[in-house]
DNA sequence: ACCTGAACACCGTTCAAGT
DNA sequence: ACCTGAACACCGTTCAAGT
């Protein structure tokens, strides 16, 4: 207890490093895709390995707080297509939207996938709260008339990491082309 | 040139080398995806790691040299489908074969996808050669009204990958799903 | 002509020792 | 409370030495 400073300097210490570590993880990633080494990470952020492992446990707790901010947009993006937009927009502005956000770095679409099924990860609530915004993004659709009545929300989920996948594998043109011509085909009509 | 049984031993014996490493290697990428350790196919197959790299110089040749006969069946069911097949058949049948095949080990279509542009790769020609079938195929059944004029081949190739990578990492229904909604919204109908 | 495995570099992960 | 970096295991790749 004595002055405090000291601890405050220590965290302020701290979460310089978690920042400095979290804008390295950043740009590894973006140039590298979700596999980028680690230790390139520790060392462009000028702290040792041990550092980064204090703060960030595995390679999955480094990408769920890249994406916390991107989440939380995403998520608010969703609740505003369910009330400001018409159902035929809602579905396809969220779709293209988790498809470009899926498309952030080389690999993502991959681990989104992975971490669907696998309860852990520490990306399983967001993945959920993302499959949760599309049943009702799609149940809508589905009682304006907008969505053919046996498509199911992986359905759609599958479409959005297919397109992710095609924008970085291909072109965002391609992606957007695919959602356009799926979604046209889920059509009622 | 003496006996030559001696070469012939020799010969026989590299030849059983390869045979055990590229079972040893269909099994592991089976298991474990494209980028399943060579030291491990290397001691599965019970030779020492630096004969792996004397038969095949990297992991490409590797996938390449398993992919050889499977593109063959693969090619000759294209040739067969322009000509035995109504031209919707043909579409969705190749579609649905390329995807399939694009799929036989995770991480295929990543490694497709990268040979497409990359003209040193091994499964260069053979990228080239399944992109030849498909702007054939593509293109009867655009001139029999079964595809929309804007559709290039690069968007059915996107689509044939996109569809492998869905089956790996969600399921094979969701891609078979998939497929066919893309395809209904790239009628011209 | 082919095989072997030691050697080196690289990367993930842990932990005892420091401040 | 946090940081450091040595230590170990694992994997890719090469190559001198063997047959």
């Amino acid at each position: 207890m004595t002055t405090g400073s000291g601890h405050r300097a220590q965290r302020a210490d701290a979460r310089r490093n978690a920042e400095r570590l979290l804008a390295a993880a950043d740009e590894a990633f973006q140039q590298l895709g979700t596999d980028a080494p680690l230790d390139k990470i520790a060392r462009d952020a000028e702290v040792a390995i041990g550092t980064l492992y204090g703060h960030f446990p595995d390679r999955q707790a480094l990408i769920a707080a890249l994406l916390r901010d991107r989440h939380d947009a995403l998520f608010a993006l969703g609740a505003r297509l369910l009330t400001e937009s018409t159902a035929a927009d809602a579905l396809t502005g969220w779709i293209s939207a988790v498809a470009r956000h899926a498309a952030t770095y080389r690999g993502l679409a991959d681990v989104i996938a992975a971490s669907r099924g696998d309860e852990a990860s520490e990306l399983h609530a967001d993945c959920v709260e993302l499959e949760t915004l599309t049943r009702r993004i799609a149940a809508r659709a589905r009682r304006e008339g907008e969505l053919r009545r046996g498509t199911s929300t992986e359905d759609l989920v599958a479409l959005m990491n297919a397109a992710a996948w095609i924008r970085v594998h291909h072109s965002p043109r391609r992606a957007e082309r695919l959602v356009a011509a799926a979604l046209a085909g889920l059509h009622p009509a």
